[in-house]
DNA sequence: TCTAAGGTATGATGACTATCGAACCTTGTC
DNA sequence: GACAAGGTTCGATAGTCATCATACCTTAGA
């Protein structure tokens, strides 16, 4: 039985508009939710991703994804996986995932 | 004949999603938005929003919408009045406003 | 001409941001 | 056990942000 990931999560009903904007408003998180919501069921590990910036920076990154309710991390093994957090995002805030897609998509 | 106004704007081509993501996470400046886009072909003058914050600061924040491209500004005698670039918008980020609106409104 | 109202300009402040390198930890693999 | 790869933690830095009070300018109206 695969454990339940430690990795701590806002309930998506905390999240708030305002957090999501400023998330998506760096380019370089930005271009990860572009990534991710091109295929917006799967999981992809975290480490795949390429971006022009130092790994601890990455892993900034990440946290705000994650805090601001944008996407879903999971640790297996020694990675890291990353999943937009898709059904949530589209009841929370509809339209917006979509919207913001479909504009440098 | 009236002047024309000497408040500078960006073309609206120049303006970068980034940018506007950046202004409409503040909840502030979000609200402004959100109160012009309910009647988004409509003037209205600067000094009726009702902001708990200090005069310096609207003015901080009437830069930030009308450089990231947002509204359009227009001295008119003693006054500054402020409009939504409704059609601008629409062309260059469509969906966007009408997203971001539903998702308060 | 005086005055009030709408806005701007100018610092200043405290908080936050993106970024980095170096050190470190953990996991999987020889 | 040794080692490489994936990530985190920890300062540190430079830049930006929202905010304010104060002073000032401009316009309209009495």
């Amino acid at each position: 039985m695969a454990p339940a990931s430690e990795i701590e999560h806002p309930d998506i009903d905390d999240v708030d508009l305002s957090s999501v904007l400023l998330a998506l408003a760096d380019p370089h998180r930005r271009q990860v939710i572009l990534e991710l919501a091109r295929d917006p069921k799967t999981e992809r590990q975290c480490s795949t991703f390429v971006l022009p910036i130092a790994k601890s920076t990455k892993t900034h990154h990440w946290r705000v994804l994650r805090e601001s309710g944008l996407v879903y991390q999971r640790a297996v093994g020694n990675g890291l996986y990353i999943q937009l957090r898709d059904e949530d995002l589209r009841r929370r805030f509809p339209g917006l995932l979509d919207t913001i897609a479909a504009l440098e998509d």
